[in-house]
RNA sequence: GGUCUGAUGGUCUAGAGGUAUGAUUCUUUCUUAGGGAGGAAGAGGUCCCGGGUUCGAUUCCCGGUCAGACCCCCA
C-alpha cells in the first residue's frame, strides 16, 4: 500500500513502485480524489472553528449519506479496523471465542425477554409477514445459541465475543459517529456455573477493557452506573471525561468513587439545615397494600429506583394518580385496615425545618413505616459522598465507550439456557455481557484529542503512522529511496505534484492526525522529520542520539502549528530514528 | 414523539415577485517553487417536492420530505 497517493492523475507517467489493492477496488483516480479534495473550502471554514464530526467528515474518514448513517472512506476504515485489532486482541487474551451472529433476528426470542416492544428497535416484515429486527445487541440471540449447543457445565466458564454492526432506530441521531442508527459494537457474553464464576469472568472482561484502554493511551474514568433496560445489579461504565459528553459523572475526592448520574446517591452538604420546601410524590406497590409517599426538596429530581433495595416490590408502571385511587379503592373494600400499610420515604434533605406538603389520604399512625435516611434525589456536584459521607461530590461531564454489566440469571431464565452439573441436574447459567462502541470510540477518541490543526490519534489507531511526502522540487528518485528505506513502517506516501505544495500536503497530513510528517525535499540527503503531538524521548533514543555518527539535529518546539518537534536527519540513521520515535508515542 | 431552524452548481453561500451572486471544486493551460500558490480560459444549477396566490413564484402562503439544534429517549 506503498504508494496509495503517489504520482499525477496520469497513468502513464506512474513510477515503478509496488501498488497493494486498493481498499474497496476504488480506483487509482478516485484514492487520489479523497485526498486531494479534503477540506475544500478551508480558508472559509477554518479548521479550529470546525466540530469534530465536520473534520471527520472534511478530513475524508467518513461519509454521511443520511442522518445516522456512515460509509467508512479509505482513511477512516484503517483507523476502524486498527481499532478493532487492538479489542481483539485483549479479548482473545482474555480467553474469548470469537463469532459473528447474523444481524437479523426473529421476534420471537424478542418476546421470551419482554424487549420487543420498544420503539428503538428496528423492526420489519419479511414476504410472509414475519417479524424481524435489526440486533440492537444480541443477548437474545447469544443466549439462545449457547443454550442449544452447550449442555455440560464442562463447556464453562465460556466468554464469547464479537465485532460486528449494530442497529438503533434512534428518533434523532446526533452528532454522526457519537449517535448512528447503525454502528459498530465489540459485544462479548460470558457464561457460567456458578454466581462467584461469573463474578470472576465479569472482572476478567474489565480486566481486559483496562488493557485496552491502556493499549490506545486513554485517561478512561470507570464509573458504578446504573443497568437500565438491560437489568441486573452489577455495571461499569466506561467514559471519556470531555465537555462535549452527553454523560454526567460524580467522583467523590475522598474515596474517588466515580458514578453515574443515573447511579449516584448524595448526602446533603455539612451544616445543611434542610430544605424550605418539600414535594412528594405516590407510588404503590405490586400487592397494591402498600402505598408509598416520597417526600424531597422542592426544585430537585427524584430518583424514585434509589429505594428499590429497600422496597423491591415498588411498581413504577402506576402513577401517582392511579396509585391513590387503587390504594383508596382497596382501603374501602378491605375491611380491615391493619393489612394496609404506608411507607414514607423522606430525603435526607427533608428536615424538621422543611414545609410539608398535606397528605392526599387518611393513614393510621400504626400502619405507617418512615425510611429517612435513603437519598432519593438526584445528585448535585458540592454534595456529599453517600458511599464514605465524607468526601465532597465533583461533576464530569463525559462520553461513554464501554459498559459491563453482570447479568445474573436475566437473560440465561427467560430463554432457557441451562447445563447440567456434576449430579446431572439442570441448572441456569449466570450470564454477564460486556460492550465497547467501536464507532463512537473512534468519534471519541477524535473529539477528545483534537486541537486547533485537526485530529491526533493514538498512535496505535492511527490511519497511517507517517505521511512521506516531497516538496515540489524535491526530484521523485529521491522519494523513492526513502520510500524504500522506510518500506517497513505503516507509511503513506504523498508524491502528488503540480499543484499540491509541500505544505498543502503537511497540512492535510496533520489535520488527518498522522503522527510523523517526513519530508524529503531541499535538505536531502537530511531529511526532516516533524512530530504531530507532544512526547517524552525514550531512554533509547536519548542514547542514540548520544552515540550517532551521521547528521542528526533536534529542534524541540519549533514554531509551527501542528508539530511539537522536528528533526534533521541524514538517510543513514532514518530508519532507526523513525522507528524509536514511534516507539515514544 | 415535542419545540425551533434550515434546504439555491459536487461543496459552501449571496440574493430578490421577472431563471441567479461570490467563493471553493473540477478540466485545460501558463507562471510559481518550503508551510493549505497565482493568473487565464472552460465545466457545472428542473433555486428540495406538491399545491395555492399571481400575467409571472426559486422568492409570498399552505402541506410534505429531508437535514441540523434543543428536548424526550437510550447498553
Amino acid at each position: 500500500m506503498l504508494c496509495q497517493l503517489r504520482g499525477t492523475v496520469d497513468d502513464s507517467k506512474l513510477p515503478g513502485i509496488p501498488q497493494g489493492p486498493m481498499p474497496f477496488n476504488l480506483s487509482w483516480r478516485a484514492s487520489i480524489r479523497y485526498y486531494s479534495t479534503s477540506l475544500q473550502g478551508s480558508k472559509l471554514f477554518p479548521v479550529k472553528e470546525l466540530t469534530t464530526h465536520d473534520i471527520l467528515l472534511q478530513s475524508r474518514f467518513i461519509y454521511q449519506p443520511a442522518a445516522g448513517l456512515v460509509h467508512w472512506l479509505p482513511l477512516g476504515l484503517r483507523t476502524y479496523r486498527k481499532l478493532q485489532a487492538v479489542i481483539r486482541k485483549r479479548m482473545d487474551q482474555a480467553g474469548g471465542l470469537e463469532m459473528e451472529l447474523s444481524s437479523l433476528s426473529s421476534k420471537n426470542l424478542w418476546e421470551k425477554t419482554k424487549r420487543w416492544d420498544n420503539n428503538e428497535l428496528f423492526k420489519f416484515k419479511d414476504s410472509k409477514y414475519r417479524d424481524y429486527c435489526l440486533v440492537p445487541t444480541c443477548e437474545e440471540e447469544i443466549t439462545n445459541l449457547i443454550g442449544d449447543l452447550c449442555s455440560s457445565y464442562k463447556d464453562l466458564p465460556l466468554l464469547t465475543y464479537q465485532i460486528a454492526r449494530k442497529y438503533r432506530d434512534e428518533l434523532r441521531p446526533r452528532g454522526g459517529l457519537l449517535r448512528g442508527r447503525e454502528f459498530l459494537m465489540k459485544d462479548a457474553y460470558s457464561f457460567d456455573l456458578t454466581k462467584e464464576d461469573a463474578l470472576r469472568s465479569f472482572d476478567n472482561v474489565n480486566e481486559a477493557y483496562r488493557k485496552i484502554f491502556e493499549d490506545l493511551k486513554l485517561p478512561v474514568t470507570v464509573a458504578n452506573a446504573d443497568s437500565g433496560s438491560i437489568g441486573g445489579d452489577l455495571s461499569l461504565e466506561y467514559h471519556l471525561i470531555h465537555k462535549s459528553g452527553e454523560d454526567v459523572l460524580f467522583e467523590c475526592n475522598s474515596c474517588q468513587t466515580v458514578s453515574n448520574v443515573e447511579k449516584c446517591q448524595s448526602l446533603p452538604e455539612k451544616g445543611f439545615k434542610g430544605a424550605k420546601e418539600a414535594e412528594c410524590q405516590y407510588f404503590i406497590n405490586k400487592d397494591r397494600n402498600t402505598l408509598i409517599i416520597m417526600y424531597y426538596p422542592k426544585g430537585r429530581t427524584l430518583t424514585p429506583r434509589y429505594i428499590m433495595d429497600e422496597i423491591p416490590d415498588i411498581d413504577f408502571s402506576i402513577d401517582e394518580e392511579m396509585a391513590l385511587a387503587m390504594f383508596k379503592n382497596e382501603s374501602e373494600e378491605s375491611s380491615s385496615f391493619l393489612v394496609k400499610e404506608i411507607i414514607r420515604v423522606i430525603d435526607p434533605r427533608v428536615t424538621s425545618n422543611t414545609n410539608m406538603p398535606d397528605l392526599k389520604v387518611l393513614y393510621h399512625r400504626n400502619s405507617m413505616f418512615t425510611f429517612t435516611d435513603i437519598p432519593i434525589v438526584e445528585a448535585v456536584a458540592g454534595e456529599r459522598c453517600y458511599e464514605c459521607e465524607k468526601g465532597t461530590l465533583s461533576e464530569h461531564t463525559a462520553i461513554e465507550v464501554g459498559h459491563t454489566f453482570y447479568l445474573d440469571k436475566k437473560y440465561s431464565s427467560p430463554l432457557d439456557c441451562t447445563v447440567v452439573n456434576e449430579k446431572n441436574e439442570s441448572t441456569i447459567v449466570y450470564m454477564g455481557c460486556y460492550g465497547i462502541g467501536v464507532s463512537r470510540l473512534i468519534a471519541a477518541i477524535a473529539q477528545t484529542g483534537r486541537d486547533e490543526v485537526g485530529l491526533t490519534w493514538p498512535q496505535i489507531i492511527a490511519p497511517y503512522q507517517i505521511t512521506l511526502l516531497s516538496n515540489k522540487t524535491s526530484n521523485e528518485e529521491n522519494l523513492d529511496v526513502v520510500a524504500e528505506l522506510l518500506s517497513s513502517f505503516d507509511l503513506q506516501v504523498d508524491g502528488r505534484d503540480g499543484k499540491f505544495s509541500m505544505g498543502h500536503k503537511l497540512k492535510q497530513s496533520k489535520v488527518a492526525g498522522i503522527p510523523l510528517q517526513i519530508i524529503v525535499g531541499k535538505h536531502f540527503p537530511l531529511i526532516e522529520i516533524e512530530v504531530r503531538s507532544p512526547i517524552q524521548h525514550s531512554q533509547e533514543l536519548k542514547d542514540l542520539y548520544k552515540r550517532k555518527t551521521w547528521d542528526w539535529e533536534i529542534q524541540e518546539s519549533p514554531q509551527t502549528a501542528g508539530c511539537s518537534e522536528k528533526h534533521l536527519v541524514h538517510l543513514t540513521g532514518l530508519a532507526q530514528v523513525v522507528d524509536l520515535l514511534l516507539k515514544c508515542l
